[in-house]
DNA sequence: TATCGCTATACTCTAAAGGACACAACGACA
DNA sequence: TGTCGTTGTGTCCTTTAGAGTATAGCGATA
């Protein structure tokens, strides 16, 4: 019985997309380069897709997930408040825990 | 905190797709209407594509999961092994079970 | 006040997925 | 043996998500 179960999860709020798995990879990115061109360059994917996806994180959390600064030294940059780093925690728990729930219940049922 | 969390689940054996929320409901339909083209048709999908989940379904799968049958009366049919209806149910439940998981995983960590 | 690297946003083009359409093959039955 | 409603398959056309490109705006610093 060699089948394998797999997962997408994500969260919404009020019928947008708060947090997926790409945009949290994105946010750990950002948190590690501080900017969110750099985080984009790492993940291999446009500035305009990243930029995308952080907008719509920060119009469906209820709180402010990145701060941006632009202009000034180094012309810029993005960093993760401190709700921002609360979530990512979240989700990565919840999906781990997911996985091995999932990874259970087929044993069980299959 | 009205957040929340959905999730999509599929089954994979050897990196192919084996069933995913779309091709349960399929499977479904033609389990109602004995006829992949009348299931096609309930679920506003066309045949050709319904006709791809199936088959795709079939050469994942370890055991058939459709009887599919050519001419004859009423010009052919489809309709499902035992192995194909236990298939369903235990999507179905793993499914379940993990929007009940996850919605307790959500009030945990958020 | 000129420079710099970043954020922010619009416009165009392209590749891939899906839908529409067409049609062959089949076999029970009248 | 002709009819009928399926399954099975190819070909084209449209739609749409994303990549690529371009450029404006910003403010600390020197």
């Amino acid at each position: 019985m060699s089948y394998k179960i797999k997962s997408r999860i994500w969260i919404e709020n009020e019928d947008n997309v708060l947090l997926g798995e790409g945009r949290v990879s994105l946010l750990k990115a950002i948190e590690e380069t501080g900017s969110l061109s750099k985080a984009a360059k790492s993940l291999n994917l446009s500035y305009k897709k990243a930029w995308r996806l952080m907008d719509s994180v920060n119009k469906s959390a209820k709180q402010p997930v990145t701060i941006n600064s632009i202009g000034g030294k180094g012309g810029g940059g993005t960093t993760l408040t401190n709700y921002g780093k609360s979530l990512i925690t979240a989700f990565d728990t919840i999906n781990k825990n997911c996985w091995n729930f999932l990874d259970n219940q087929l044993k069980q049922f299959l």
